[in-house]
RNA sequence: CGGGGCGUAGCGCAGCCCGGUAGCGCGCUUGGUUUGGGACCAAGAUGUCGGAGGUUCGAAUCCUCUCGCCCCGACCA
């Protein structure tokens, strides 16, 4: 490719709302341009990017015996009611309605579809197990669009289905996928976590996300440096200490504490650790005819809300009016003494904790050397209600957890019967009776893997991509491009060469400043670099440079071609 | 949804409080000089000041409505 053929725009500065720096650079190095939000047009550079990627997922979702079709965007919403996502969907699904006031929508992701195709042409045992995929622009009408292409309403993503007579059939290609997956995130040269998405069912082996390691990410993942396991946050399990309850040492007493409503101010306040805090967290259970509840948890400790559901039902955080009501009390100081009528859950680590500090439902002031059985009645309804931290023991008993953060850009689920069951897709077994199809499932953002590369790839001058999705693999610049014939005719016959020899491979010939092509190159991330210019000419020399490397080597121009070759497949 | 902020040239911003008819840097055009790290000099072009309505002799500026974009939202218990 030829730069005068082709169509760099970079620009200098950032537009605003670009808040990460993957953002920012798609949008300087001119891979993106925003038309709405959450909506970008894939300039030529950035497809280029976008197509390499796309590649080798095609290439190893199809090398593990996935067969690509392609769905509709537009959808049928009889489908979708048919599956009881029409209802379960919030605003998230984009609905609308054509001339004849049908109700479509715009596939935010394909069971249904895939569901109704394989229903309509699969029938027998014989024509399992299947597995299709395909590559497609999908829209979710998400709250906050942000970060570019992180987290758009209208992106590309891969998404396969597979269908099983078996269980056991489901859980074989769920490891294939596994396997492939990770083969896939391997070669993008990304590094990535598989991560336990739910540990709760089926054994831990229910569903993986695969996680680009990333400090930009959303999500935190706990996982074990001694073991494979790693989880998000939300679901790893905060195992309960191993060692028994101290007895107590200190008598309970009511301190001053005015003004100090935080847990750490009150630690502080007081010369003890935040450890040694427990705070009380009020809550309004639906479900209950009692509905306040206080759930009580380390003062360093928080909430987990997914936990805590699954464990009292559906609740809401109480709100002022009701604490004081139910307590006598404003939040700051409450705690779990004195509330008779009060259901009280315990988190597996205060049930172990003796000479506790905790509010006095008394504004203003708080208890010391509080203890269970003594001053409160013994713990009851203890359970992991809090996020794991790092330093708390892998549940797999092999060590101390550590957080990182993520981004999510791969996702496979056991589905099991849930679609297959609502929209009867049947096959006939090997005894003749009709069955239902086991179903799996399998993601891959595409689109939100650039984002998620370069903000794993960039430093100063710009983005560092990996070669296997660079837009090149390598530039070439000749400084003086228009002036010296012979700079000229060297670059073309390096470019010529290196393209002759498979590479993808760029030649600047726009005729800028050096300046200026250093900047452009650098900041779109081409990995390696070769100068031509009237000095070197003179010496009979060429100029290497890795994107990665700030020093230029000098190589004799009779090498310089298969010099780079090495660097590029190195 | 709740709260906050911002819409002025392609991009980044000033001007708004205190109304008087729009400016800076980058980019762009032309000419010249330059040519190994985002050049210099000169001359230019580019704005319905997000939109609608209102107040006023006069509105980017004040008021109302509207659209778009951005940020924050358990960690007080």
């Amino acid at each position: 490719m030829r730069a005068s053929q082709f169509f760099i725009s970079t620009l200098k500065e950032a537009p605003s709302d670009a808040e990460i720096v993957s953002h920012q650079l798609m949008l300087r190095a001119g891979l993106i341009r925003r038309l709405a939000g959450g909506i970008y047009t894939w300039m030529p550079l950035g497809l280029r990017v976008l197509r390499k990627v796309e590649a080798i997922v095609r290439e190893e979702m199809n090398r593990a015996g996935a067969i690509e079709l392609l769905m509709p965007a537009v959808q049928p919403a009889e489908l979708w009611q048919e599956s009881g996502r029409w209802e379960q969907y919030g605003p998230e699904l984009l609905r609308f309605k054509d001339r004849h006031q049908r109700d479509f929508v715009v596939g935010p992701t394909h069971e249904e579809v895939i569901t109704d195709v394989v229903k309509r042409d699969i029938r027998s045992y014989r024509q399992l197990p299947r597995h299709f995929y395909q590559i497609q622009t999908k829209f979710r009408d998400e709250i906050r669009p942000r970060f570019g292409v992180m987290r758009g309403r209208e992106f590309l993503m891969k998404d396969g289905y597979s269908f099983h007579a078996s269980f056991e059939d489901l859980k074989r290609e769920y490891g294939n996928m596994f396997e492939t997956y990770t083969r896939i995130f391997t070669r993008l040269g990304l590094s990535f976590r598989a991560v336990a998405a739910d540990p709760g069912s089926i054994g831990g082996t229910g569903s993986h996300e695969f996680h680009v390691l990333a400090d930009s990410g959303e999500d935190a993942i706990a996982f074990c440096p001694a073991s494979d396991y790693a989880a998000n946050v939300e679901l790893a399990e905060a195992v309960a200490p191993a060692q028994p309850r101290q007895a107590p040492t200190k008598a309970m007493q009511e301190v001053a504490t005015p003004g100090k409503i935080k847990c750490a101010d009150v630690a502080e306040f007081l010369g003890t650790g935040i450890e040694s805090m427990v705070k009380a967290i009020a809550i309004m259970r639906e479900a209950e005819a009692n509905p306040f509840a206080l759930i009580l948890l380390r003062g360093d400790h928080d909430l987990n809300e997914i936990k805590a559901q699954k464990i009292v039902g559906r609740f809401r955080f109480a709100a002022d009016a009701e604490i004081e009501q139910h307590l006598g009390c404003r939040p700051g100081y409450i705690g779990p003494i004195g509330t008779d009528n009060v259901a009280i859950f315990t988190d597996r680590t205060v049930a172990l904790m003796s000479d506790f500090v905790c509010g006095a439902n008394k504004p203003g002031f708080h208890l010391t050397g509080v203890n269970f059985a003594r001053d409160l009645p013994e713990v009851a309804n203890v359970a992991d209600f809090r996020n794991v931290v790092a330093g708390d023991p892998s549940p797999d008993g092999k060590g101390r957890l550590e957080l990182c953060r993520g981004i999510e850009v791969g996702h496979i689920f056991q589905l099991r019967t849930k679609y297959s069951e609502a929209l009867k897709c049947s096959f006939l077994n090997e005894e003749g009776q009709p069955q239902i199809m086991e179903m799996g499932c399998y993601g891959i953002g595409v689109s939100r893997i650039v984002g998620a590369a370069i903000e794993q790839g960039h430093d100063a001058r710009g983005i560092v991509f990996p070669r296997a999705i660079a837009p090149f693999e390598i530039v070439i610049v000749p400084v003086g491009f228009g002036k010296c014939v012979a700079v000229r005719e060297e670059a073309k016959r390096i470019y010529d060469e290196l393209s002759a020899a498979g590479m993808d491979v760029i030649l600047d010939d726009r005729d800028e400043r050096p300046g200026v092509m250093f900047a452009d190159w650098e900041l779109t991330g081409i990995p390696h670099r070769v100068v031509i210019g009237e000095r070197g000419l003179k010496e009979g020399m060429a100029e290497y440079q890795s994107r990665t490397e700030t020093e230029a080597v000098k190589v004799p121009l009779s090498k310089i071609v298969a010099f780079a070759q090495l660097k590029v497949c190195g």
